[in-house]
Parts: structure tokens; C-alpha cells; sequence
DNA sequence: GTCATTCAGGACACTTTCTGTCCGCAATCA
DNA sequence: TGATTGCGGACAGAAAGTGTCCTGAATGAC
């Protein structure tokens, strides 16, 4: 085995049970304890953290040191790490959308198509809305090859259909991923069109790389989130909700978690949150369980009725 | 440089851009094209897919091979992955959740400590519990010692409530983690008791490692998920929700995902699910949004009735 | 304290690999 | 057709890796 592999080896070997007896190692390796010792210098020469602990039943391990190692990850371990990152990047965990898509991006495309097959199984189970499911799901798959097009400078066809227009089949230049809000937006420069646009990625269907490769253009100002920002006239109608609770603030933040703001209302509390969708401050309202006065908007109160009146005749 | 570190280096350009000129990755190697060359040749030996590309603007790129190479990763690709992870051991995936902290805990250790508080910092962020957070959130922090215990074969502090006790202190050789359910197990040896135990680990506290080592025993019977569900003798309280609902299949399993069972039923749906906390299903309802008829449990009527109450006299 | 165990690391001789330079060949594209 | 880029053999000198010594130091069992 050669010198390179021997030390991946070692390497994977420290990162599995992290504590080894150099004997055990060196037989692990086929080579002599000198040469182990040689080895472990090796990888403290590169900047990996190997403790090590002299005497009886003494060994080695792995410690978290001034940089991250490669990680050397059982099939299993990736798949689960695709799954992880995919429920991140579609936005389960607010903040880390793009850097997700990044990382999924780089583990997908080194997965051998076996542990591809495993993931995509375990698809149905995972991608399951849930009854927080609010809004399009953005499906994880075609981010990935979207990101994927955008690493590697390669042209895309894809159909698209723009806000109340037919379909079309579009032919790009793709630049980069923008997450905002709950919405993913692909910047590109648009071959038939020879100009730069940017496409909302859930309704981008059918994206077929070509394997050709073109050379980058610069975008226009540079900033790809003020681009999208920019092309973003008319937002959704968005809901600002305002509603009083006869709850203690605690219990009110408990249900909320990190989607409004919970202020002290004399006893109880002052719910305010922004939303898209009035099913999210119910599915809320319904969890609290305490007795409501919906200061704003209107529609949250009938909604609410709605709801109320579906309870209340519930045999 | 040598050679092991030109290799890593050149394995971590391969998987960041994905297609290099031989050019610019010489060049950055700061070697000939000759050993460029050979350097490619080691990789394919180690079992490395590298494409190549003749001719005028022809490269190099990493391919999908038959085994995952050792992912190199930037820091904020590290982070995204450690707090997909950590999502997905919380149970937010079903069924990965054993393998999550597995991965999880691979990646933690070997974080450098910056690293390590920049997850901590998003932590706030993305571990609130929102308004599904039902039951007892798990913390995968707390986890993740626990595994990395049991890994190393580190006798463990913690202290310990147990259902209806007092809080006690236990000093325990850790086993295995077990995730039944929505809960976590720890099965490890108790020193003071001179017995197996499991131990639910929300009622977990303050774990202390040791820094030392122990020689690992033999479960009696072996299997630990056999020994955690033979301790468990009761249950809590279950409810088996049985709902019809005035609503397309469609729309039902649209909303209630793959936590319950959706059947036909006549123009409307049947909806069964388990829970041990009603406000799933409520949260459930409200938001299918149809005409409810409950058939079992009546606790779930009257849940929903008062839940109607309130929302009916929301102003 | 004594002793066995285990990691640490210098020295040496030997082997192997690695590297750069040279070469002709093959594939690709303008 | 010619320019560009990857492929790979040959060769000699340089570099490294290896095993076998050795002594030293830390640790824990007795």
C-alpha cells in the first residue's frame, strides 16, 4: 500500500473509534511500530491534533485541532448527512439554505450512485410535508443540480413558467443560488434572451445540464442578492399579525419558538408576526390554547371563526 | 510540500471546483505537469474517479465514484452540516436519527473549537421549537457527548431523575444510544448499582466525561434495543386518533405528511394517527381546515371544542 | 519502589518512490 | 492543418520512506 492510502487509512482509522493502541495500528497497516510512529508525525506535520498517552493500555487519538480533517465518512454516515442537509437547505433551519445547498452539493456529487439510490429512498419518508408544510416545498434534488450547473460554469435547459405566463423552455448561463425568505431564486444570464435574469426555483422544472462548459460572465453589479432583490416588484400580500393572548409570555414563546415576537401584555401577552400564510398563526393560536383577541388583520379573525366553527361542530 | 499533503490538497481542489485546467492545478501545486500527472494516476489508484479532457480547454474533474472520497470541507460547509445533523437527530427525520448522531458525532470531534462556537451560536436560532416542537425536545448537544462516550469507552457522570424520584447521581460505563420513538436511550453499565440500566436521556443531566477509559463489558443478551424496549413496561398514555374528515384525500395527506395514515372514505378521508399529545392532531385539523367528525379519542373532541370555544370568541 | 508496557525519537543502511526533463503520441477544436 | 492539452515511457538524480537497532521517558500494575 502506498504511503498516501496508508495515511488516509490511519486517518479513517483515528476518526471510527478514535482511541487506539499503537500495536493494534501498526498490524492494522502492515507496517512496523517505527513506522506508525513516523506516520502519526506525518499527520501532526500537516496540522491534525494526534494525542497521544504513554504506558499501560497508552494509544493514540484523534483531538479536535486548528483544522478540520477530511472526513472519511462510512456509507451510512454520508447518507444520513445528505438527508440532514437536505431537510437545511430547504429551509427548515433558517439561515444555512445556501451554505446546505453548498455542502449537499459537494457530498452528492462525490456519492457513488449506490448510496444516491439509498438517499432518494429514503426521499418519500423524509420529504413529507407535515402539518407545518406551509408554501411550495422546495424540493432539495433539483437545488442540487441547479448548484451544481452554477460550480461548474455549465449551460442549462430548463422549462420555466413565469408569474401568469405559458410556459417556456429557457437556455442559460447559470450564476448563482439566492435563498430569501422561504424562496429560492436562480440568477443566470439568459442565452435567447442575452440579458441576465432571475428564475424563482420552484418553478424551474426539468433542468437538463449539458456537460459543455462556458466562461463565466461578470453579472452586473456583482451582488447577486441585490439583483434578485431588485427584480422582486410586487411582493406577496403578507399578513401583519397582531394578536393579544390571556397567556403568560413564556408559554406563548414556547409555541412560537423563533416565527414572532412575544411581548409582556399586562398578565398576558402581545403576539406579533409577519406572515405569508394565516394557516401558520391558527396551527399557532390552536397550540397556545388560551383566549384570543386578534387586534389585526381582519382576515386572521374569520379565519379563525372559520376554524372555530369546524371545532366546535366536531360531534 | 509533501506528498500526502499535495494529494489532499489537490483531492480538496478536485471536489471545490469540480473541473480544473492540468495548468492551473500544477501551478497551484507548484509542481510539473509531469507529476500533476502522476499525482491523477495515485488519485485513480486509491480508487478516485478523475475524468480527464483533451484537447484546447480540456481538465480534470472529480466523477461520482465507487466510494466516498474523504469529503473535504470549508468551515461554514462543516457548520451546515453539523446543524442539519443536529436537526435531524432531534428526530426531525424519522428513521435517521441513530445514524444522524453517529455522523454528528464524527463531525463535532473533529471541529476545531471555533467552529464548534460558531454552531453553538446558531443553536439559539435553530433549535426553537416552533409551534410543532410536541414533547420534550431532545438536545443533540447532550447527545452527542453521550455518543462520543460510548465510543471511546468513557465512564460517564450524570445526574439522573427518574420517573417519580428524586434526582440522583450516577456514575455509569456508557454502551449505546438507542432512539425508540421520539425518545432516546442510553444503555450503559451502572458502577454504584453494579448493573445494566437504561436511562431515558431528556432526563439526563450535566454528563461528565472523564477522560478516562474502561474496559468494555458484554451486554447480557447482546441487543440493546431489546434490553431499553424489555425496560420499558409502561407505556404512556397513547391515543389512537380516529378522524373523518369532509376533505379530499389529497388535501389531508397534503397536511398531516407522514405522520398519520390517510385512507379513502366515501367523498371525505379517514385519519388515523398515534400520538401521546393531542395538539398534534388539533394542529392537524386546523389547518386541513374541513368538516371534522371524530370517532376516538372523545379527549380529542373535547380538545377540539375547547380550542372552538376560543376561537369562536376571538373578538 | 520495581517492572512491564507503551510512546518518543535518533542513527543507520537499504530500498523505494518521487521528481523533473526529455520525448513522441493521441485527442480535440478552431 | 496546426495549436493546445492530456498521456505516458524512459532515465538519472534527489528525496523519502522503511526496518532494525538503540536509549529515554511516562504510566500503571504489583
Amino acid at each position: 500500500m502506498s504511503t498516501s492510502a496508508r495515511m488516509l487509512r490511519l486517518l479513517s482509522l483515528l476518526q471510527t473509534h478514535r482511541y487506539w493502541p499503537g500495536g493494534e495500528l501498526s498490524a492494522r497497516l502492515e507496517v512496523s511500530d517505527r513506522t506508525l510512529r513516523r506516520d502519526i508525525d506525518r499527520l501532526r506535520e500537516l496540522g491534525y491534533a494526534v494525542d497521544a498517552v504513554r504506558g499501560v493500555s497508552g494509544g493514540y487519538q484523534l483531538r479536535a485541532g486548528g483544522s478540520l480533517p477530511p472526513l472519511l465518512l462510512e456509507d451510512e454516515e454520508a447518507v444520513a448527512i445528505a438527508v440532514g442537509l437536505r431537510q437545511a437547505a430547504s429551509g427548515s433551519v433558517a439561515g444555512m439554505e445556501e451554505t446546505s445547498v453548498q455542502a449537499l452539493t459537494k457530498v452528492i456529487a462525490l456519492m457513488p450512485p449506490r448510496l444516491r439510490r439509498q438517499m432518494d429512498a429514503l426521499r418519500s419518508q423524509t420529504d413529507a410535508p407535515g402539518p407545518w408544510g406551509g408554501g411550495p416545498q422546495v424540493d432539495a434534488g433539483l437545488l442540487t443540480v441547479l448548484a451544481q450547473a452554477c460550480r461548474d460554469d455549465e449551460p442549462l435547459h430548463f422549462g420555466y413558467v413565469a408569474r401568469g405566463a405559458d410556459p417556456t423552455e429557457r437556455w442559460v448561463e447559470p450564476h448563482r443560488l439566492v435563498s430569501i425568505g422561504r424562496r429560492w431564486y436562480l440568477v443566470a444570464y439568459d442565452r435567447d434572451r442575452q440579458d441576465w435574469r432571475s428564475f424563482r426555483v420552484d418553478r424551474i422544472s426539468e433542468p437538463r445540464a449539458t456537460g459543455q462548459r462556458f466562461r463565466p460572465r461578470e453579472l452586473p453589479g456583482g451582488d447577486a442578492l441585490a439583483f434578485v432583490q431588485a427584480g422582486i416588484r410586487q411582493r406577496p400580500q403578507r399578513y401583519a399579525v397582531r394578536v393579544r393572548l390571556a397567556a403568560p409570555v413564556e408559554q406563548v414563546r414556547r409555541a412560537v419558538g423563533h416565527w414572532g415576537q412575544v411581548a409582556a401584555d399586562g398578565d398576558g401577552s402581545l403576539l406579533e408576526m409577519n406572515v405569508d400564510d394565516l394557516q401558520w398563526p391558527v396551527m399557532v393560536l390552536a397550540q397556545v390554547g388560551a383566549p384570543i383577541e386578534v387586534e389585526s388583520p381582519p382576515e386572521l379573525a374569520e379565519a379563525l371563526a372559520r376554524v372555530g366553527r369546524i371545532f366546535s361542530s366536531a360531534t
